[in-house]
RNA sequence: GGGCGGUUAGCUCAGCUGGGAGAGCAUCGGCCUUACAAGCCGAGGGUCACAGGUUCGAGCCCUGUACCGCCCACCA
């Protein structure tokens, strides 16, 4: 790619891009570095569920990991960014039982093993999609290192983390009330169950004495649990029940007599304030139940579906069973009202299912020590959050922890390593399969039939991904990981995991940082969602806008807070960013292309440059640490202000115009010093853009002059004291304020844009004076003003158009041109504005206790500023009066 | 019930340790000025939700109120 040539006149996204990834790709550009003595930067993508689809969350997600990476790829770090994704126990076997329906199969038509071989066969047909759509979005990641949770390597680390957690005895097998999903056939741990406020109805249901003697009334939101009830539970202290535990309760439709337990859980206030207890459906009720030893009835099975428990009511689903028993207790007499009510139903989060709570034999992490390393290690800033708001959320949930169920009865997962001898009954946990008992040497084991919870194997994702419990090269390298890019809203299925395992079992912290970025809404902060039909597609922008233009949105989007809120103009007006960009470098192209690279040399000592040259570069120079410090900082949404503020405002709109009358003019050393400043500060740019864009950044820079090999490992700029320059930026202000003050002049006064003007300028400071003289070309061809007179002092004329810039005064004679009126009332807006700065400025100043307590600068601040305002209003007086004779 | 966040220009949002209110988009006026009409130049627009307080000084700190949103726990 070395002949130059001119840019095209438009910038087309979709070519460049397919273009330059292929590039990337085949030169493995994206590879780990793992030199001696460099930095380390290293990033685990949080693994996107294998079946999904990007998302505009995925799209986020991935667009700040890909900044991070590729600034400390050009800052000349050891980086690496993993890729990969995750099995997902549900969600994949889910879409493959699908599949199975639709051929009329489910999977006990297939068995176990046959089954799981189906998954794999859809994980090798289906399962790329998502990583194909990261790399639409640009993800520099190792691609050779994508790692999935059910790969080898991983079930291998999975496996020794179960095999060590039970031997410390972090990890038991016990009977608990779970929730339970009757169409996943599977345990939720209760942050997989969502809390949904639904319609519903409550039931006031007669409970008799057993004695005859009277009855109580109890409420309940699911009847059909009453065939499970093994107790009625007042609160001690209720009169109303004195002496009722020594009578018992009459189940109805049933032929059973149940005790009535005291039980300081019962709010008394609530209902008749009696409550009914079915320890095996209810876990409130499960915990009285083990308080008062009361006896467990389970009345359904695994799908919702009544049981033998449940006498006459056997085989019924567990809402036509409520339906049965309402009719029954009604036509008895037991039911005495219904009322609409609203309460929360749990439902799975994977499938909507309404969750039974039901007891089960499962397998529990104690994750209380666990999570006491993880709080310590936030509490130390051994591992720091962002945005520091979450903080207090973290450690509220870290104190009321319970233990984390981690077996799933489904397929598609890591199967428990534990086998049941068929003998003895020993229990043996291993890594391997064991081939005989080690208690009894009977070969007749059976292995558990459990999965484990997939967040189990993603806790793990920072270091099995590393080759952990080998002790490989990348681990040292990269372990811990830098930091952590994730959505808050999986904080603790999945953060505080990994926080947990990485310092049990690594006795290190997994990352230093945390990075929590917000969820994605539509444009007016509602969830998006299918339903809603408000969904923003990633790849649609994508095909629309061009990647570049997408990514930038998203990185100006990305403030440290809860939600973004997405609107779709934006991108396109970040399109025009892009192309803007294009077309600035299209330009500069225009007159470097045959130039030897090596002209940027002139930037390298600023001092004997011309004056805009000096200031672009200190400009550049500010901006470079005002985006160093945002990136290091996470304030990504300041990153991309910063870099477009310059780009467009600064370099564009005044420098370029500047630079044209050297470009174009005869004097071959000052021709020569634009060019080279003018390429200096392009590729600076690029290369600060290019974590954000890419594509269009990369195109642009193989264009420019002499032979480059990719802008991604380009050094990222660095701080430059030579190039920072106040009295240039001052310098550059004030003529900058001038050439502005002319071009207002002639824009309110309707001067044509393309006539010629005369415009005069009082400047009592010679400095200053000077400074104008020397510039004086450049402002006559940026305003189009024929003559610019500058005088020491002199008298504005009354029919010129006039604009104050600090102390000097501008103004264009405009005969007959001037709309007197309306200046007059700019003018009294100005005075009324003027009036009150200085009323409060000036009270400031006369105020002894602020002259006392205020520090010097920000008194000298308001004197200053007291004598611009007096000036002003003088000015502002001999203007009105000037006006008012024209009038 | 507990906790957290938000309220700044018509819209979407910035605003660092308290020291003269900003951006983008939209609006209005004028321009095809040889990189860009996907553009250029210029203009208008805010009691920083409300009420108190601290302070010489508050968009920023404190207290309270209102509205919006989220999270956790849920009353069967």
């Amino acid at each position: 790619m070395s002949e130059k040539y001119d840019l095209p006149k438009a910038y087309e996204f979709a070519e460049v891009e397919t273009r330059w990834y292929d590039h990337w790709m085949e030169q493995k550009t994206f590879a780990a570095t793992m030199e001696e003595g460099r930095d380390s930067f290293s990033i685990v993508i949080p693994p996107p569920n294998v079946t999904g689809v990007l998302h505009i969350g995925h799209a986020l997600n991935c667009t700040l990991q890909d900044l991070l990476i590729r600034y400390h790829r050009m800052k000349g770090d050891n980086t690496v960014w993993i890729p990969g994704t995750d099995h997902a126990g549900i969600a994949t076997q889910n879409v493959v039982e699908r599949q199975l329906a639709s051929e009329g199969k489910t999977r006990h038509d297939l068995g176990r093993d046959k089954f799981i071989e189906r998954v794999w066969d859809w994980r090798e047909e289906k399962g790329g999609t998502i990583i194909n759509q990261l790399k639409r979005m640009g993800a520099s990641c190792d691609w050779d290192r994508e790692r999935f949770t059910m790969d080898e390597g991983l079930s291998k680390a999975v496996r020794e983390v179960f095999v060590r957690l039970f031997d410390e005895g972090l990890i038991y097998k016990g009977d608990y009330i779970v929730n339970w999903c009757p169409r996943c056939h599977t345990a939720l741990a209760d942050d997989e169950v969502e809390h949904d406020p639904t319609e519903g109805k409550l039931y006031h249901l007669r409970y008799p004495y057993a004695d005859g003697s009277g009855e109580v009334i109890v409420a309940t939101t699911r009847p059909e649990t009453m065939l499970g009830d093994t107790a009625v539970a007042v609160h001690p202290e209720d009169e109303r029940y004195t002496g009722l535990e020594k009578i018992g309760i009459r189940l109805p439709l049933t032929d059973r007599v149940i005790p009535v337990v005291l039980d300081h859980h019962v709010q008394r206030e609530f209902g008749t304030g009696a409550l009914k207890v079915t320890p095996a459906h209810d876990r409130d009720d499960y915990e009285i139940g083990l308080r008062h030893d009361l006896e467990r009835i389970k009345i359904m099975d695994d799908h919702g579906v009544m049981n033998e428990n449940a006498g006459k009511y056997k085989g019924l689903d567990r809402f036509a069973c409520r339906r049965q028993i309402v009719s029954d207790l009604k036509e008895q007499g037991f039911l005495e009202k219904i009322e609409d009510y609203q309460h929360a139903v749990g439902k799975c989060y994977r499938c909507a299912t309404v969750v039974e709570p039901t007891t089960s034999k499962q397998w529990f992490v104690s994750v209380r020590p666990l999570a006491d390393k993880a709080v310590a290690a936030v509490r130390d800033e051994r591992i720091k959050i962002y945005p520091n708001t979450w903080y207090n959320t973290f450690y509220s949930w870290m104190d009321n922890i319970r233990d984390w169920c981690i077996s799933r009865q489904i397929w598609w997962g890591h199967r428990i390593p534990a086998w049941t001898c068929e003998e003895c009954g020993k229990l043996i946990v291993a890594t391997r399969a064991p081939d005989v008992c080690s208690k009894c040497g009977s070969s007749n084991l059976t292995q558990e039939t459990d999965v484990l919870d997939t967040w189990f194997s993603s806790a793990l994702w920072p270091f099995s991904t590393l080759g952990w419990p080998d002790d490989t090269r990348e681990l040292e390298t990269f372990y811990p990981t830098s930091v952590l890019i994730t959505s808050f809203d999986i904080l603790f299925f999945w953060v505080a995991r990994m926080m947990m395992m990485g310092l049990h079992l690594l006795d290190e912290v997994p990352f230093h940082d945390v990075y929590l970025h917000a969820l994605v809404r539509d444009k007016h902060g509602k969830k998006m969602s299918k339903s809603t039909g408000n969904v923003i597609d990633p790849l649609k922008m994508i095909d629309q806008f061009g990647t570049d233009a997408f990514r930038f949105t998203l990185t100006a989007f990305a403030a440290q807070g809860r939600e973004i809120k997405m609107d779709e103009e934006r991108v396109e007006g970040y399109r025009r960013f892009i192309n803007k960009l294009w077309n600035a470098a299209r330009f500069a192209q225009m007159h470097i292309k045959d130039s030897d690279p090596a002209i940027v040399e002139v930037a390298g000592d600023p001092s004997s440059l011309a004056l805009p040259h000096q200031w672009i570069l200190s400009r550049i120079n500010a901006t470079v640490q005002e985006v160093r410090a945002a990136l290091d900082g996470y304030n990504f949404n300041d990153v991309a202000s910063s870099i477009y503020q310059f780009t467009w405002h600064e370099f564009c709109d005044w420098y370029l115009e500047w630079i044209k009358g050297d470009l174009y003019g005869d004097d071959e050393q000052a021709r020569n010093n634009a060019k080279g400043v003018l390429l200096c500060v392009l590729e600076n740019i690029l290369i600060m853009l290019h974590p954000i864009t890419p594509f269009v950044t990369e195109e642009i820079w193989s264009q420019l002059p002499g032979e480059r090999s990719t802008i991604m490992l380009e050094k990222f700029p660095k701080e430059n004291s030579q190039w920072h320059n106040e009295n240039a930026d001052q310098a550059m202000e004030l003529l900058m304020g001038v050439i502005s003050a002319i071009r207002t002049i002639r824009s309110e006064a309707d001067v044509h844009p393309t006539a010629k003007i005369q415009a005069s300028i009082l400047c009592a400071d010679a400095d200053k004076e000077a400074l104008i003289h020397k510039f004086s070309a450049a402002i006559c061809s940026m305003t189009r003003t024929e003559e610019l007179h500058i005088m020491p002092s002199g008298t504005v004329p009354d029919d010129a158009g006039h604009v104050l810039v600090e102390d000097l005064e501008v103004f264009v004679p405009l005969k007959g041109l001037i709309d007197v009126e309306g200046e007059l009332e700019k003018l009294a807006r100005e005075h009324k504005k003027i009036d009150k700065e200085l009323i409060r400025v000036i009270g400031k100043l006369r105020n002894q206790k602020f002259l006392d307590n205020a520090p010097e600068a920000v008194i000298l601040k308001e004197k200053a500023k007291q004598k611009e305002l007096e000036t002003r209003l003088a000015k502002n007086a001999e203007s009105k009066a000037r006006l008012r004779k024209l009038q």
